[in-house]
RNA sequence: GGUCCCAUGGUCAAGCGGUUCAAGACGCAACCCUCUCAAGGUUGAAUCCCGGGUUCGAUUCCCGGUGGGAUCACCA
C-alpha cells in the first residue's frame, strides 16, 4: 500500500465503498433526453426567502415544462446556524405556494436518497477518500489563528486572499508527515488540492447569461469541515452529480464560486451540469438598489405575503412576471392565471435583479381576487382570518352566509369590484355591516356634510326610511333616490346642478351621501343599493333613527 | 480594493444595425363615466448612463469611463 492510501485509510477506516459503488447505486434516470432535472436546495436556517421562492418557481417550471424532475435537497451541513424545524417549515411554505416537489426531502419519493446532506456523510467521505488516495485532497492542520495571520499578510501586501500557492502550507506536507500529525491527534480539515492558475481564464456557459470569462480557481478550498460534514462547494458537486441534476439553478451570488465547482467536476471526471444563475430580487433603499434582506425587509420572507393576505397565486403570478417578461402578455391574451399552461422558458429571463414592486403585486392580486366566486372568496377569507386576522374572524363567524353575501357585492358583474388587494383589506371595508362595529365607527358622530342643514338631512332620511321601496331593481331604485332628492331641492344629476347651482341645495350624490353616512358611518362604501339589500330592514331603520337623533 | 455580473421612463420591461414619433404593463397626472369608493374608458407626462470607435447608418456591435449589484469563511 502506498503512502497516500495509508493516509486515506487512516483518515477514513470506516469507508469501504468506492466512487464506482456509488455510481452503481445511483444510476441515471430513465427520462426523455430533453427532460431537465432541477432542484431546490435550501439550508434550514430560517423561513422561506422570497428569492428562494423565485428560484424554486423557475426550477419547478423548468422541470415541468420539459417533463423532468424537480426535487428538494436539504443542505443542513451548517450545524451552528441550523434552526430546529426550519426544514419542515420550508417545505410546508413551498407547498403552500403550490410548488410541490416531485422527489426528495418532504416527499416519499427518493430513488437518490438520502436528501439531507447531514445523512450523506459517508457518501462525501467515500469520494474524499479516493481524492486523498489520488493526492487530490489533503488534510490541513492550520488553526484559525494561522489562517487569520495569512489573511492579514495578504491584505497588507495587497495580494489575493485565500489558501493557495505558498500560503497553502499543508499542501506541501508529505503523507508521512500528515500521518504523524493525525496520529498525534491534531485536528484537521480536508482541502481540495487545486491545480488551477489564477492567471488562466476559463469560459463557462450560463443558461441565462451566456458565456462568462472567469479566472481559474487556485484556492485549496475546504471540502470537509472538522465536524465531518462537507462544505457547500463539495456537497453541491457530489450531490448534483449523484442525483443527476441537469441544470443547477441558484442565485447570481454563486457565479464567483463557479470556478471551484468546475474544477472539482473536472478532477472527478464528472460531466459538468448546466448552470442557470438567477438574478437577485432587490429593493430600493435610500435610493440604492440592494438585495432583499431578511433582517430589514418584511417582504423578504414569504410569510409576509401570507400575513398580509395576498393570495399565493398573486405572488406566483408576480414572480412569474419577473421571471418571464412575456408572461403578463400571455396572461392577458389567454385570460388565464394558470401558470401551468404558460410556456415557460428559462431563456427569457432578465439579467439584472428586479426591484420588488408591491404595487404591481397588489394589482395582480386585485385582478385575481376579483375573479374568484363569492364562496371561494369567503372560504379563503376565513382561512386567512383564522390564522392572521382575529377581527375579521369574529365577523365571519357571526354568520358565514351573511359574510359571503357581502363578498358577493358586484362580484358577478362584467367589471367586478376590485376593492381588495389582500385579505387584510377586507375588515376595514366591511365592518360597518355589523352593528357592534358600526357603533364603534359612529361613536364620535356621523361625518355629514356641514354645508347642508342638519334638519334637511333629517327630513330626507326620514322620508327615505318611510318610503324606500326595496323591491325596485338597481336602476329604478336609484331613480327613486333622484325623485326623493328633487322633492327637497336637490338636482337629479350633475349637469343640471352645475348649470344652475344657485337653484339647488345640492345634487343627487348629496342625497346618496346622506344615506350612505347614516347606514355605514363612512363617506365611502360599496354600492349603496347592495348595502341596502344586505342590511336588515330593522338595522336600516335603527341606523337612520340614530343618525337623525344626533345633532 | 481585486474579480465577476448588469445598464432602455419612478418600477417591470419589448427591442436583438436602418419605418418606432423607441411597444406593452404597474404607478403617476388630467379628463370622461359615476350615488361615494374600488374599478372601467380616453388622453398625457416620463427612458435608450457618458465618451470614443466600427459602419453609409447605432438604443442595438467593440473599447474605455461612470453607476449599480454580487463575491472574496471550517456559511450556504
Amino acid at each position: 500500500m502506498d503512502k497516500l492510501h495509508e493516509l486515506a485509510e487512516l483518515m477514513f477506516p470506516e469507508i469501504k465503498e468506492t466512487i464506482g459503488d456509488l455510481e452503481a447505486k445511483y444510476p441515471p434516470r430513465n427520462l426523455i433526453p430533453s427532460a431537465e432535472i432541477t432542484r431546490f436546495a435550501p439550508s434550514p436556517t430560517g423561513y422561506l426567502h422570497t428569492g428562494s421562492l423565485f428560484t424554486s418557481l423557475v426550477s419547478y417550471y423548468l422541470a415541468k415544462s420539459t417533463r423532468g424532475v424537480f426535487f428538494v435537497r436539504l443542505e443542513d451541513t451548517d450545524t451552528k446556524r441550523e434552526i430546529a424545524g426550519a426544514g419542515e417549515a420550508l417545505i410546508k411554505e413551498l407547498k403552500n405556494f403550490q410548488i410541490v416537489p416531485m422527489e426528495g426531502y418532504g416527499t416519499n419519493q427518493g430513488r437518490y436518497a438520502p436528501y439531507e446532506q447531514s445523512k450523506r456523510a459517508n457518501i462525501y467521505k467515500t469520494v474524499i477518500k479516493e481524492l486523498v488516495q489520488k493526492g487530490l485532497a489533503y488534510p490541513c492542520f492550520c488553526t484559525p489563528e494561522e489562517l487569520d495571520e495569512i489573511r492579514q499578510v495578504q491584505e497588507k501586501t495587497k495580494q489575493l486572499p485565500g489558501y493557495y500557492g505558498s500560503y497553502a502550507k499543508c499542501r506541501y506536507l508529505n503523507a508521512d508527515e500528515a500521518i504523524k500529525l493525525i496520529k498525534e491527534g491534531k485536528p484537521y480539515v480536508i482541502r481540495f488540492r487545486s491545480k488551477g492558475n489564477h492567471n488562466n481564464k476559463i469560459r463557462v456557459h450560463d443558461e441565462i447569461r451566456g458565456d462568462i470569462d472567469i479566472s481559474e480557481n487556485d484556492i485549496d478550498v475546504v471540502i470537509l469541515k472538522s465536524d465531518g460534514l462537507p462544505t457547500y462547494h463539495f456537497a453541491h458537486v457530489v450531490d448534483d452529480h449523484l442525483m443527476k441534476t441537469t441544470t443547477v439553478t441558484r442565485g447570481e451570488e454563486w457565479i464567483s464560486s463557479l470556478p471551484i465547482h468546475i474544477e472539482m467536476f473536472k478532477a472527478l471526471n464528472w460531466p459538468i451540469p448546466k448552470y442557470a444563475h438567477l438574478p437577485l430580487i432587490n429593493k430600493l433603499d435610500n435610493g440604492n438598489k440592494r438585495k432583499l434582506s431578511k433582517r430589514k425587509d418584511p417582504e423578504a420572507a414569504v410569510t409576509f405575503f401570507l400575513q398580509e393576505g395576498y393570495p399565493v397565486e398573486a405572488v406566483l403570478i408576480y414572480l412569474m412576471s419577473i421571471a418571464n417578461s412575456n408572461f403578463e402578455e400571455w396572461m392577458i391574451q389567454n385570460k388565464s392565471f394558470d401558470l401551468n399552461k404558460f410556456p415557460f422558458s428559462i431563456h427569457k429571463m432578465s439579467l439584472d435583479g428586479a426591484l420588488f414592486d408591491l404595487n404591481k403585486l397588489a394589482y395582480f392580486s386585485k385582478e385575481f381576487l376579483a375573479h374568484l366566486s363569492a364562496e371561494e372568496m369567503s372560504k379563503r377569507a376565513l382561512a386567512y382570518a383564522t390564522s392572521y386576522d382575529k377581527n375579521l374572524l369574529s365577523l365571519i363567524n357571526k354568520d358565514t352566509n351573511y359574510f359571503t353575501k357581502i363578498m358577493n357585492i358586484e362580484r358577478d358583474k362584467e367589471n367586478p369590484r376590485k376593492d381588495y388587494a389582500k385579505f387584510k383589506d377586507i375588515y376595514p371595508i366591511i365592518r360597518f355591516f355589523y352593528d357592534d362595529e358600526f357603533n364603534k365607527i359612529v361613536k364620535n358622530g356621523f361625518p355629514f356634510n356641514p354645508n347642508i342643514k342638519k334638519e334637511v338631512i333629517n327630513q330626507v332620511l326620514t322620508d327615505f326610511m318611510n318610503t324606500n321601496d326595496y323591491s325596485l331593481n338597481e336602476q329604478d331604485w336609484f331613480n327613486s333616490v333622484k325623485v326623493l332628492g328633487e322633492k327637497y331641492g336637490f338636482a337629479s344629476d350633475r349637469k343640471t346642478y352645475k348649470a344652475n347651482k344657485e337653484k339647488y341645495l345640492g345634487m343627487v350624490s348629496d342625497i346618496a351621501e346622506m344615506i350612505r353616512i347614516a347606514l355605514t358611518g363612512n363617506k365611502n362604501s360599496p354600492n349603496l343599493y347592495y348595502v341596502l339589500h344586505i342590511l336588515s330592514r330593522e338595522t336600516i331603520n335603527n341606523r337612520i333613527k340614530q343618525a337623525i337623533s344626533v345633532k
